[in-house]
DNA sequence: GTAAACCTGGCA
DNA sequence: TGCCAGGTTTAC
């Protein structure tokens, strides 16, 4: 589920809800997640203190006191969330992790699919996060230039480029239909066949999407939720995504679906070439 | 490259 | 009952 924006918006609503507080016990209900958690997850994060909350693609990264990164990612169906003290939530059927906090709050990770993960290692050196392409956001490392220089090492399509977490980080396929319907270019293109122009304008509209939706609070399609359990506002402005048959909100032409790189993929066939 | 795998829930 | 889902990995 949670894309860069939803992973984002995660981030901030619980960054000053743990930050400095420390992590008193951990109840593990389920470990079986998509890699079974390790042995020593409970006691690596028992006693030590929160520093920062960060986001490297689609990887939500808690800074601890020893060095080390409590990183979590959400799959296609986890949350992550607070609850404050004094506020009972009895566990539910998909809570797998509950920590408690040193305020007496405590943080649950629920993912009735589960193919979230969770793990406490060293951020700099996690193989988690080895190869991981240029964070979108960057416009340094993320601009015309570099989706141009692809060109001469790949044919693949724009879409499939979009949601490959080597070539960017954290797009999924909501902000990949998203980007490539603002960029005016067809998710099947090939990126050979596309103009540096074209790479620079893909590059941009990645770059609005994403802003637009960390803006809103990222999309709650069907579930997701916030740190706190409030919903995102982004999926009432989805131009393309889930919306086979509408009418394009630019030209009114019915927005067509195909597959591309295994997802659903949705166009304008008259906006976008 | 492409398909299938992991797992559960929601919807037609 | 079967298909689909915001993701990633592994196997032909």
């Amino acid at each position: 589920m949670p894309e860069l924006p939803e992973v984002e918006t995660i981030r901030s609503s619980l960054e000053p809800l743990v930050v400095g507080r420390t992590v008193t016990t951990v109840e593990v209900r389920r470990g079986d997640l998509r890699r079974p958690l390790a042995s020593d997850f409970a006691s690596s994060l028992e006693g030590r203190s929160i520093r920062r909350a960060r986001r490297r693609a689609k990887y939500l990264l808690l800074d601890l006191d020893d060095g080390m990164s409590w990183m979590l990612h959400m799959g296609m169906s986890g949350r992550f969330l607070h609850t404050p003290a004094g506020a009972g939530r009895a566990p539910e059927k998909h809570d797998h992790v509950l920590v408690h906090l040193s305020d007496g709050s405590r943080l649950v990770f629920n993912d009735p699919r589960r193919f979230g993960l969770m793990t406490v290692e060293d951020a700099a050196s996690s193989s988690l996060l080895e190869g991981i392409g240029p964070e979108p956001l960057d416009e340094r490392s993320f601009n015309g230039a570099y989706l141009a220089g692809l060109r001469a090492r790949t044919t693949r399509a724009l879409k499939d480029l979009l949601m490959d977490q080597r070539v960017v980080a954290g797009v999924g396929n909501i902000y990949a239909n998203e980007s490539l319907f603002l960029a005016g270019l067809r998710p099947r293109r090939r990126i050979a066949r596309t103009s540096a122009a074209q790479c620079q304008t893909l590059a941009v509209a990645v770059r609005t999407v994403l802003g637009e939706a960390i803006e809103h609070r990222g999309s709650s399609i069907s579930d997701f939720l916030d740190g706190v359990g409030r919903r995102g506002g982004y999926q009432w402005r989805r131009r393309v995504y889930d919306r086979k048959g509408e009418p394009c909100p630019v030209c009114a032409a019915a927005i067509k679906s195909v597959v591309v790189a295994q997802r659903a993929s949705y166009y304008c066939p008259r906006c976008q070439r």
